[in-house]
DNA sequence: GTTTTGCAGTGTATCGTTGCATGACTCATA
DNA sequence: TATGAGTCATGCAACGATACACTGCAAAAC
């Protein structure tokens, strides 16, 4: 392979000259050594070396993107190839890679090291599951990082974070149930330790406050859909006059009714239900699940782009998505006359 | 940031022995240097530049995946995510990363030019549409690269691929289909241009004139889906006693059953149909679709593994995986007394 | 005549690693 | 007791491309 020292031996002039003319820099050549270095150049097919330009410009414009288990998710969940596709087209056209870190690079002995190893210029934390202080360390040590649906929980000027608007989710959902006669609803929580999920729920409750309504309940704080689907089954068992159910996510929602149904409760006629996400799945289920669209995509493109200013050494604020709610067939009215 | 000069000074040695040090490299130092050294670099949070090693040792360590139309693809081919899952995970088990890019490569003015810039020791070529050229380019800059899904038509020892064994899927969707008695078939291709269609049709044609059976059709040479729905359509107006079809994706196979049983064919009572990928919704359609599963982790598993060989400077060979008729609903014994 | 301006181009530092060189030893042999 | 061989510990310089600071030189401005 051709370096540029050949390229200014064969062309007769310095390095600094050949470089000048291949970047057309803004310094005086001339016309003739100007031509000369690039048919030598072309002649010796000279490309220059990636790695030489990242260390004297100390930018790779590369952008790291770390999934929780990558390999999995991407092929599990929905919203990682979304995300993926809107960050890749925002990358493209600005100039940017993306790389895709195989491990959690967030946690372990020393993430942060790892990350600065990698010579990325910035990350983009994908919901990370432990709203970890390594965003501060990465920060610190001049990597922006840009935290998608979830927040920075920073204070440094280097991290951004681009999430839905969890609380405006809840009371959207409080809103549209209430405003269907429902009075009594309980929020189905999954997984307890997102702070999604806590959002969704604050919010729910507020309305409920607001209109002078008994407080829903929080059931199945898990991980684990098997012990979600006991407390559900639980709750109906000991409830009767709940017809209001909002789940954190679809699939939540999607057990809800089918549990409801082995009690004998049929959806949308005895009670409602509200998902979270528009999985692929809510618009062909029967009856077609009412949820909230959230813009993968857009919520990704945002992101990249406040990386790339924050690369760029441009300040950037956070941003919050409004989710939208897509009316289907799992909310009714409730029933004139109540109770079973 | 500091770097390898700053330990050296702080530490009272030269360079070279902060790197020996660091790297545990097998040159005997000193006890007590040693100690210092590693005192020192923790000390400041010394990390190596990323681009500065990569340069001297003129591998990056990081690996290219060109998608077509990456965007889209992620969120639209089932395949793509399970493509990238297995590479990923093979890129970690090694100590590669892997970088998406936004364009594809291939094609264009100065492609080759454009992935040398980019610092990849090696790029992973996804289903390329065009069978190009600039594979041969790549290899001759000394690129190594690695079809998935196609092959490579390169004689270069630093190109490989990795397909589904294309003919055997052809062979083997005419041996269940004659065995269960049908005659008459006819292969619905979608598109011309991608081998791996012709492919399974040379294979399947091949049992048929082994067996002394009339060759089957092939019909719908389209990229546009209604060309082949109104392909299909054709031919089941104007044929009557076909009983088989075998179509070289699952979404062309739910065309067929869908268009024929507006002619009031029956699947599998009429006619048995056979689809090749294993669709997410090919087990969830009713009939539940026969179709070939293609293992595309393993597949991708193994691209990436001999293109690691590749870039280490170990030869390999090209390798073709074969495909898993999964029997479903779709397909059945030949009614016995056949005319409609 | 002196200073300023513009042009054309060169020299050097930068990053981390590695092949080669160097110096200070020890030990054995002549 | 010199000399040579071997070992241990460490240093020097080159690698590629760029940015910055610099050198001449000529012509124009004062």
């Amino acid at each position: 392979m051709a370096t540029i020292r050949d390229v200014a031996r064969e062309s007769g002039v310095s390095v600094t000259t050949v470089s000048t003319v291949l970047n057309n820099a803004p310094r005086p050549v001339n016309e003739a050594t100007r031509a000369k270095v690039l048919d030598v150049a072309r002649r010796l097919h000279y490309v220059p070396t990636a790695s030489a330009i990242r260390l004297v410009k100390g930018k790779s414009h590369v952008i790291g993107m770390a999934f929780p288990n990558v390999e999995t998710s991407l092929v599990t969940n929905y919203n990682a190839a979304k995300v993926l596709a809107g960050a890749l087209s925002v990358a493209a056209e600005q100039g940017y890679v993306v790389q895709l870190n195989p491990q959690p690079w967030v946690g372990g002995a020393d993430g942060v090291s790892q990350v600065r190893a990698t010579g990325v210029d910035g990350v983009l934390l994908l919901w990370p599951s432990q709203t970890s202080d390594q965003t501060d360390e990465l920060a610190q040590s001049g990597i922006p990082v840009v935290v998608i649906a979830a927040s920075a929980n920073s204070s440094s000027p280097l991290t951004s974070s681009v999430d839905v608007e969890n609380i405006l989710g809840g009371r959207m959902a409080a809103h549209h149930l209430i405003d269907l006669g429902h009075r009594k609803a309980v929020y189905v929580a999954g997984a307890l330790d997102q702070e999604s999920v806590n959002q969704r729920f604050e919010g729910f409750c507020d309305v409920f406050a607001e209109r002078n309504l008994p407080k829903p309940e929080m059931i199945g704080f898990s991980f684990d859909p098997d012990v979600v689907d006991k407390a559900v089954d639980s709750y109906l068992r000991s409830d009767s006059d709940t017809t209001a159910y909002f789940a954190t996510n679809d699939s939540l929602a999607l057990s809800v009714i089918r549990i409801a149904a082995e009690h004998g409760l049929r959806t949308p006629l005895d009670i409602s239900v509200i998902g979270f996400d528009d999985a692929p799945f809510a618009q062909h289920m029967s009856p077609m699940l009412t949820t909230f669209v959230v813009q993968m995509e857009t919520i990704a493109e945002t992101a990249m782009r406040q990386l790339i200013c924050l690369v760029s050494g441009e300040a950037v604020n956070e941003v919050r998505i409004p989710p939208q709610l897509i009316l289907r067939e799992s909310t009714a009215p409730v029933k004139s006359a109540p109770g079973r």
